[in-house]
This record gives C-alpha cells, sequence and structure tokens, in this order.
DNA sequence: AGTGAAAGATTTCAGGC
DNA sequence: GCCTGAAATCTTTCACT
C-alpha cells in the first residue's frame, strides 16, 4: 500500500528538520515558476527563465529545490476520459463497517477504474472517484467495494469547475 | 462562466464530425505516449521517440493530433497545497435552491479557493473541493455559498488514492 | 504517417563571483 | 544562489517517400 499524504498542517516542535507538511518559504521568482508550470507543465526552463528574467540554470535550480522540498508533487497530462472509451464518471461514497477502513482502503486501491480518493470527517467514510465503460462496469466494481461497508454511487453529470490552481499571493 | 465539459458520451447522428466527447481509436504508440505523459508530463519527445521506437518529428505530430483531438486536455504541475499555506483541504456538498443552480455555480466559480467542482445525480447537488489557510477562511467561504441553498462541509483528512492514471487496455 | 538531415533552441556542466 | 559560455541534447522544419 503507498503511504497516505494527509492534508492538514501537523504540529511538531520547532527543532526537527523540513517536513513535507511544512509551509515553504517561496518568493516572487518561485511563485511565477508554480503558476507557470501549474498552468502548462511542458513549458521549458528557458521561457520560465525569461519571464523571471534569470538565467536558465538558476531556474534549473530553483525547480529542483522545489521538487526535492515536496512543493512540486509532479507533472501529469490532464486526459480526457470520455475519449478513451470511459463515457461514465461516477462518485462513490464509502463507509467502512467497524474494522473494515484498511480493508476497503485497499479494495479502493486495487480498483483501476478510481483514479483518487479521499477520507473525509463526516461519518468517517471515504469519497472516490471512478471512470468506467458501462452501467454494467459501474455495479460489478461496487459489488467489490459492498463486502466492506456501505456504498453509495452518483453519476457525475458535468465538471462546472475543472481542476484549476490554488491562487498563490503576490508576495 | 466557463463551458462546462459534460462527463458521458452523447449520443449524436452518425454523420456529424467528431466531437470531443467520441471515443477515440488509440493505438499502441498512442496508448505509450499518453501513459508517459500522464506519468510524468516533461518528458521530451525525444525520450517518448526512444520508447516508441519512432523518430521525434513523428511523436511531435501523434501529440499535436492528440491535443487537438481532445484526448490531452493539458499538462499539469501537481503541487502541494499544504506546503503553500492551505492547510485545510474540505470537500463542500452544495444543493442549491429552487432556480439557484446557476447562481451557485457562480459562486463557485468566483471562489478561487474552490479547485474543482462536479455535479453529480444525487440530489441534483454539487460537489467542491477547496484548500483554504484556516477554519475561519472555511466559514467566510460557505457563508458565501449558503445564500443558494443547503452547503455542507467536510474536513478532508487524508487521501488514501491520490490521483492517478487510469489504465489504458494493452491494445 | 513516417523518415532523415539541418538549423535553431534548450539543457547541462564547468568555472567564477 | 546566481552568472556566463561551451558542449551535448532536444525541437522544429522541410524535402522526400
Amino acid at each position: 500500500m503507498m503511504p497516505i499524504r494527509h492534508n492538514t498542517i501537523d504540529t511538531k516542535p520547532e527543532d526537527v528538520p523540513d517536513l513535507p507538511s511544512e509551509k515553504a518559504q517561496l518568493d516572487w521568482v518561485d511563485k511565477v515558476i508554480l503558476q507557470s508550470l501549474i498552468r502548462d507543465a511542458r513549458l521549458p526552463r528557458a521561457e520560465l527563465a525569461r519571464r523571471v528574467g534569470m538565467s536558465p540554470p538558476a531556474v534549473g535550480e530553483r525547480l529542483r529545490r522545489l521538487e526535492e522540498t515536496g512543493v512540486i508533487l509532479g507533472y501529469h497530462a490532464q486526459i480526457n476520459p470520455a475519449r478513451l472509451g470511459f463515457g461514465l464518471t461516477i462518485m462513490i461514497r464509502a463507509q467502512p463497517d467497524t474494522g473494515q477502513m484498511a480493508d476497503m482502503i485497499a479494495a479502493i486501491e486495487a480498483t483501476p477504474q478510481i483514479v483518487r480518493c479521499e477520507r473525509i470527517s463526516d461519518k468517517n467514510s471515504l469519497v472516490a472517484w471512478a471512470h468506467v465503460r458501462s452501467v454494467a462496469e459501474m455495479e460489478q466494481l461496487t459489488d467489490r467495494l459492498m463486502p466492506h461497508g456501505k456504498v453509495d454511487v452518483s453519476i457525475v453529470q458535468s465538471t462546472p469547475v475543472e481542476p484549476r490552481p490554488l491562487p498563490l499571493e503576490k508576495d
């Protein structure tokens, strides 16, 4: 199982070194680089260098540090599931039975159509998103989760706000 | 307001040209290119060319077509919100009052902390995700949505499955 | 659709401040 | 931490199949 990334800042004593959940000190240059790569991850370093008025090697060094300190987690192509034959997107709300949380998460992880899953505070449940090819595939998928708890499925009708970048303060 | 992308294959007569929701026919080469760029969007064309045993111009041409036909929607750097000071991730479940759907969507769109939103079939409601700096900011955010309907907030505790690629059949 | 070659741009690396 | 400059690599264009 993959390590689970937590979504809040964990409290910690002052003397331990940087944790990935710590707030990073970013200057204006870092923020321009980040915003640019959030919008277009394939931008050349040379272009980033022009935007911030620095040399390409300097930008390369900044990038390396942003990646190593966990500010940048990766670069991903965003694809259109419908164009790959996955015509149906669903949201799954799963409430594991007592003692079934780990098994439910394992089952979710083992289901390749599920492309992300978050654990939320409300009723200690999980919310997962999946792309499937048909209603039959949707049914098959939920059948695999149901042994571990209550499972609810909703159809995603549209995406009023596509994944978009966080606002970064000017500085 | 941005055009809304629908998440299902729309039915259409056979004679109209390609729609973005149509299934594209991809060969093995396209799939290797896609999988590679989903994992690392910054891979050079030359490297992709080596992986598929083709020349760089051929890969460039493939890429151009995948982008133009809407199979690839974009390339984005994935960042760690906690490291940018947004220590709290929340899920918002919004059920617009009668006649308030458009206004609710507009309010969601106008809220920069909300990084994505999907409309689901269950109770005709919206599910949105936001990164905020504090509980106070969370409250402020929900106050802006509440005039348009019922609003429910849950805290995201962890992410058992990080955004990951869809499985592409071997061919 | 794809190739190969040439011109132009980018990345990497060394050395210096 | 950033710069320059040279060498290696990558991208783009184009003539050709």
